[in-house]
DNA sequence: CACCAATTTATAATGACTATAAAATAAAAT
DNA sequence: ATTTTATTTTATAGTCATTATAAATTGGTG
């Protein structure tokens, strides 16, 4: 239940971030914070901006969810607050989950007097989606 | 020589050019746009900081240099084109480069469809002096 | 239901970076 | 060596995601 992991950080139940967690539950698009503004926009009129950000930097700094940072320009977000590998693909833009096993790490752990608590591993190239379009369009 | 990689890219060699590589030769601190332009600005007066951003952009899409995007508001450069992990201290904000053995992937390559091309690994954390100095300052 | 701290909202401010266009210059052509 | 031309540099204005601000609103405890 999303109210109480609300509950649990200690946080207030308002509207605003029912409906963002609900916007991103489950949601593996990845999606910017205006995206999700103006995803919730129509069903929300009050909804500011500003509390987009605050939401999601309250949640995020909870460990409720995760920041991407791919992309230069945009933070995208992610529901699943474990590190894990993300794809940016460099044709059509879009962002996705890529577990490459052996890769993944668990947090914190200890290197060369090191202390590492956390870390992100984004991957850049051509989804499946635009390399199957490259290959018929090519011939 | 710094002249011939210059060459070699098909770019013209121009004293900002140069101050702007022989800087980051040899350089770990990972500086920033800013940075080198602050530490370059006394010996060369005329320079702009649009032209550290240029340079910088031209070397990095040549494969010269890369970008590290490993803090949220700021780029930081590495001359170091290879990809390879970088470190961020969450408390003296210094940047690292670190490299985690088995980590380290040869690209590009394929993975479930996914051509990967490039990729980057930030860790977040605590570095080795601010890890000795919290030691000592909590006795 | 009243209170108060937390939250939301609208808007202004920030700051890294980019665009622009004029001036300067590297280097090829003469 | 000088001319020529495309590239580069420069100063400055503009952009845009994000943050700060302060007033208005509201969740939740007593």
């Amino acid at each position: 239940m999303i109210i109480n992991r609300l509950k649990k950080l200690g946080l207030k139940i308002t509207p605003q971030r029912l409906a963002i967690l609900n916007l991103l539950e489950g949601n593996i698009k990845h999606p910017s914070a205006e995206e999700i503004y103006n995803q919730l926009k129509p069903q929300y009129p009050s909804l500011s901006l500003a509390t987009v950000y605050n939401t999601l930097d309250v949640l995020a700094r909870a460990g409720a969810l995760q920041e991407i940072r791919i992309k230069a320009e945009k933070r995208h977000f992610d529901p699943n607050p474990v590190p894990h590998g993300h794809f940016l693909c460099r044709i059509c833009e879009s962002i996705h989950d890529l577990d490459v096993g052996p890769l993944e790490i668990q947090t914190p752990f200890n290197i060369r007097d090191y202390l590492v608590k956390d870390y992100t591993l984004y991957f850049y190239g051509i989804c499946p989606r635009c390399r199957k379009r490259d290959r018929s369009s090519n011939q």
